[in-house]
DNA sequence: GATTTTCTGTTAAATATTTAACAATAAAGA
DNA sequence: TCTTTATTGTTAAATATTTAACAGAAAATC
């Protein structure tokens, strides 16, 4: 029982799955550092721990909601070769929304301790469609005093800052206890997303999206 | 049929489920700071987001697998007034093993650039039941300049000194070209665990578990 | 050029996770 | 006291995610 694409798939597909979703951005990841011109599941596999299952499913719903996007969203090329790796990253892209994404997200970081500190240079920065257009402490000294690349500003211009300079994400950084006011100052200055690096536990509106990062649950995870 | 699956619940709990163990974690910490005596699972779902259905089925899950292990790891008191503070966190802990771990679990960081730096003081440290017990990089200059309150190495000790303190977790913070390399020497040197920082992939044995970190993925989940 | 091998796309089955529903019961209030 | 309200523990249903299976087609081998 045979059935090819007369099956004009589930049009349901407005979106993909959560955890599909997550993969894919690493998958780009993974896609944009290797040298290989053609990879086949079973490598992907390996570079990431996926099944050939999941990965062969994913990329599946990921050709449908491509489907009709745009012609290059379409990556197979032979059957048992093996994707073409740009085309393939191509199409993770276009899912991802990644094409609207070149214009640039605005981030902020706040809190330029340690740790906000060397998340500057470490982090990201590259090409990676997001740029730092400011970093904001209380500690008037150290913004005066640090260098960076992009300029800072004290806590108290945080509100105007972002809204002139159309930030939209944060990376907050800030000494635990000061964690929740911030958090409710970048929402209400209309930040979209907030990178969570404290230990603090964020109480935000809705529709401001939250993603803790911490290593001790990390250590947790893996102990 | 449904008695099958029942019997599969009730008895042949080794361990909560991936995702249960994910939010216990954060339960744990979530626990830890709040200040009440008594909380509900509708306060709970408004701290942490989860669903009360969610956290009810969790603490349910959490119940079978604690029973019998110790008196106190049974935390229901009243039934319709919510859950003492203090017994739920000790069930939380009881059921994460976390009684185990009180013999502190050690760690080292591995690469002092700006960013491992600056998690050495400002991460765990804490009463959390891991204790760093080493530093290392492959500068050796950086080794001797840099203060800590716990040695630093260069890298080439690594081996001798992850097996003479018995250090069981590894954060990796090292340039992405050295990832690999120093993930592989972790692992040869009995290293169960790697918190991965950087943005290389790593590959290791199946019996070292990773946990990968990376503000950028974490921006793109929140975009 | 025939045969074997490799690898994909797709579907269906198996698992895992989340949500909904509700009887039971303590606490609060009349 | 009795009634109402709040909240739990538990089960079953609904969703979501992962895995297994396999026909079919390119590529490799002979």
């Amino acid at each position: 029982m045979s059935l090819h694409s007369q099956n004009a798939i589930m049009q349901k597909n407005d979106s993909l799955p959560k955890a599909v979703l997550k993969r894919m951005i690493e998958l780009e990841d993974v896609l944009n550092r290797t040298s290989e011109q053609k990879i086949t599941s079973a490598k992907i596999c390996t570079l990431t721990g996926w099944s050939e299952s999941t990965i062969r499913h994913d990329l599946w719903l990921l050709r449908n909601i491509n489907r009709g996007k745009t012609p290059d969203s379409d990556f197979e090329k032979g059957v048992s070769n093996g994707y073409d790796t740009a085309r393939l990253l191509k199409a993770v892209q276009t899912a991802l929304g990644a094409d609207e994404a070149e214009t640039t997200v605005g981030v902020c970081i706040v809190g330029l301790g340690r740790l906000g500190a060397a998340l500057l240079d470490e982090a990201l920065v590259e090409g990676s469609g997001f740029v730092i257009k400011a970093g904001f402490d209380s500690n008037v000294n150290r913004v005066e005093i640090l260098r960076s690349t992009f300029p800072l500003y004290p806590a108290g211009e945080m509100s105007s800052v972002i809204r002139r300079d159309k930030i939209s994400l944060a990376v907050l950084t800030v000494a635990e206890k000061d964690a929740q006011q911030m958090a409710e100052r970048l929402s209400s200055a209309g930040i979209t997303g907030i990178v969570n690096m404290t230990r603090a536990v964020l109480k935000v509106p809705p529709q401001v999206k939250v993603e803790n990062i911490s290593v001790l649950n990390a250590l947790k995870m893996i102990c």
